[in-house]
DNA sequence: TGACATACCTATCACTGAAAGGCATACACC
DNA sequence: GGTGTATGCCTTTCAGTGATAGGTATGTCA
């Protein structure tokens, strides 16, 4: 009934995009490939996650928008804001928190 | 329409259990504690998380149970099976895996 | 007596990411 | 001219997971 912010691992698409916008804006179409590639063909999150997360991080006012129409295309171009950022370090720093955690669980010698 | 046998990163729980009954056989209760003990407070997983996961591992055949009374209170003991043993391998490698991949891309100097 | 820890269990719900679509333009090729 | 593919945006629907919140029963200790 009180849904965690986000819910323990929840919220990794999340983490990867605001993490590549950091570094430059980039748009929807974009970001899908991008993570492909970033990750080595690791990880990927269909238009149908991105899109609807891209749209809900802007009314939360975590990115910006620009529209642009490139050789007839029309894009829209994401970047972060403030509070995008410090939503980033948040949940950047939860996720280092949990897979720490899980991690030392996994690797310790023994269980008494 | 086909999830993923282990869609995505979940089966963090599952993933726990099965490495804390590597080591030694315990009971459903113990398990819950034993999480977040080993954990330092840091995963906390319910009873109700806990319980019917491993109902569903040893419908599977991943765990096998011994039944045993003690001080008059009954407890139900899980241990794994060879079965077990090859899904906790094959949950840790993808583990493994998807979280590289994510520090890869949360790590990458700058993204072009 | 009452409270609390132990020990098992189930039913229900929210939320996420997965899947599968749809729309429109540009470009290459035959 | 027509077909296919890549680009670029979008929404709707759904399954599965973990979260929540219950319920039962015994033992112990104040």
């Amino acid at each position: 009934m009180a849904p965690a912010p986000s819910a323990f691992l929840n919220g990794v698409p999340e983490l990867l995009v605001l993490r590549l916008l950091r570094d430059r804006e980039m748009y929807g179409y974009e970001l899908v490939q991008a993570i492909r590639e970033a990750s080595a063909d690791q990880l990927t999150f269909a238009e149908g996650v991105i899109y609807p997360l891209l749209h809900t991080l802007e009314r939360d006012g975590a990115l910006s928008t620009r529209r642009q129409t490139i050789n007839g295309r029309s894009r829209v171009y994401y970047a972060v804001t403030p509070t995008g950022r410090e939503r980033f370090d948040a949940l950047s720093a939860h996720w280092r928190t949990l897979t720490g955690a899980i991690a030392t669980v996994l690797e310790a010698p023994r269980h008494a």
